[in-house]
RNA sequence: GACCCUAUCGUCUAGUGGUUAGGACACCGCCCUUUCACGGCAGUAGCAGGGGUUCGACUCCCCUUAGGGUCGCCA
């Protein structure tokens, strides 16, 4: 089969047109035949991911692309939480995977409705966490010894694997056909059931998959060669497997296998350093993906229309903090105002200021002045601390090249112009810097960067004389009070 | 060792036999500007190598090379 084969366009379409007669037929009253057709026709795909403590932006991305799919096509997104080895998996482990899939906006439409692993789940096919699901294997292993296709060996339980090269057709890569290696054609007979009683991986994703309904399995490409077990497995049940997306893997800067601890690894990285959660999801679409005709930015619903599978490219990706960062500055100017503040304040006393301190306009106004000038969140610390700092920490290296005599005694002069200001606002202080540097008969510039680096510590930062009306003049003053 | 996937600027990508190989990030220059950012204009930079097929290959086939993945009583 080829990529984007006849038989799922078609399949597709039929799909569409169900779809749409089921509309009609239900505003006329009469869809139940339409509707169990729909059933069966109907897409579901899932995110199984392992609770290890971290969301990998790897299996972020396969949440998103299978989350996209299921909203392109109008079906089901499940989430299934594979907690099956005890020793690793955590309460706060899963946590994590639901905040990171919550905070990116992928709701699921079945899956646990609690991070609790007994708690409640919606859907019809639960439960959603493995641990739960033992007698369903338990059922599973017998039918497979029933049908002679597994059998004890060691304590364990075996499955037989089929001797014979195994095509996987799929969506993306298109027919795979897959060879023993060498140490399978010792023996290509794997286990299932470990000699504890633990069910392994590739039997309860199966098992899971199958009970689950799942039509469409899309997963990282690390689990294609594995796919040929799977599909003998679907077979010893005397199922149609689903079909197969894998999407390619995301790479460091340098080619090599991003782990946990490199540098934008994890999810949750992203948070701490103040990224849009829109910024993220459009960034991961980017990577393996393309809306085509030379667009970068576009909106969720954008990209849900334009998403498909056969379009999925099939190398890997390297990941690329700058890109990310332009995208994270782009939705950050647009972001509405009062959605910017709150973040903004959010990312601020997460870094330690104590935003309570001060009044509510104040920080209001402060936090405005920034907006379109950083590109993520967690630059805040650094850009606009001098509004929530008693002391202003200014850079030594900075204070000897701006603070030289001259300077000091134009800056006294401008201190003077400020203290008799009538009115302590950004147009009168424009008025009043520009006007004193005339008097001094140089321009604005000279006069400019030492008041920046007396009130805010910084070469650079929003705009001077807004921020000295929101800073006010006693403030001013005495940080102008230079010695 | 075996098996599998992949290969367009530094990076993400458009491109499906005939293009001056397009865009974005990054980088560089200029303009704008109180700083930074934004914006505007311009620029550097790419089809991994070798064989075929063809009138003609970035595009199709083979080989090499390189990168990635898998072969677990981890998931």
């Amino acid at each position: 089969m080829q990529k984007g084969s006849i038989t799922n366009r078609v399949w597709y379409k039929i799909r569409l047109i169900a779809a749409s007669d089921h509309k009609t037929a239900c505003n006329s009253g009469s869809g139940k035949a339409i509707v169990s057709f729909l059933f069966i026709m109907n897409v579901r795909v899932r995110f199984a991911p392992s609770p290890t403590g971290f969301l990998h932006i790897g299996g972020a991305r396969t949440a998103l692309f299978n989350w996209l799919y299921a909203r392109h096509t109008g079906g089901t997104f499940v989430l299934r939480i594979e907690d099956t080895d005890a020793a690793r998996n955590t309460q706060e482990a899963t946590d994590v995977i639901l905040h990171g899939l919550r905070w990116l906006g992928l709701d699921w439409d079945e899956g646990p409705a609690s991070n609790n692993p007994a708690g409640p789940s919606k859907g019809d096919y639960g439960p959603y966490f493995q641990s739960q699901r033992g007698e369903m294997y338990k059922k599973r292993v017998q039918e497979l010894k029933d049908k002679g296709m597994a059998y004890e060996s060691e304590g364990a339980v075996k499955f037989k694997m089929d001797r014979n090269p195994i095509v996987i057709p799929d969506l993306v890569v298109g027919d795979v056909r897959r060879e023993l290696t060498d140490r399978e054609q010792v023996d290509p007979d794997f286990v299932i059931i470990r000699s504890d009683g633990q069910p392994v991986f590739h039997f309860v994703n199966v098992v899971d998959d199958l009970d689950m309904r799942i039509t469409h399995v899309i997963r990282g490409e690390d689990h294609l060669t594995n796919t040929a077990k799977h599909i003998a497995l679907f077979r010893a049940f005397g199922v149609e497997p689903p079909k197969y997306a894998h999407i390619p893997l995301i790479l460091n800067p340098d080619g090599s296998k991003m782990s946990k601890r490199d540098t934008g690894a994890s999810l949750q990285s992203y948070m701490d350093d103040g990224s849009a959660p829109e910024a993220v999801v459009n960034y991961l679409c980017l990577l393996g993906w393309s809306p085509k005709e030379n667009r970068e930015k576009l909106p969720l619903e954008e990209i849900v229309k334009l998403f498909d599978l056969p379009q999925v490219l099939r190398h890997n990706a390297r990941f690329d903090l700058d890109k990310m960062k332009w995208l994270d500055g782009e939705y950050l100017r647009e972001m509405n105002d009062d959605r910017f503040r709150e973040l903004g304040a959010q990312a601020l006393r997460r870094a330690g200021f104590a935003l309570d301190k001060y009044p509510a306009d104040y920080v209001k106004a402060a936090l405005t002045t920034c907006k379109g000038k950083i590109k993520r969140f967690g630059e805040l610390g650094a850009y606009a601390g001098f509004y929530f700092s008693d002391e202003v920490k200014i850079d030594p290296a900075l204070a000897e090249k701006e603070f030289t005599d001259e300077a000091k005694a134009r800056v006294k002069k401008l201190r003077a112009a400020f203290e008799q200001l009538p009115q302590f606002v950004a147009a009168e202080l424009e008025k009043a810097l520009k006007a004193t540097a005339a008097e001094l008969g140089i321009k604005a510039g000279p006069l400019v960067h030492p008041t920046r680096l007396a009130c805010t510590g910084a070469a650079a930062g929003p705009s001077l004389y807004h921020l000295l009306e929101i800073l006010g003049r006693d403030k001013v003053l005495q940080r102008l009070d230079i010695h």
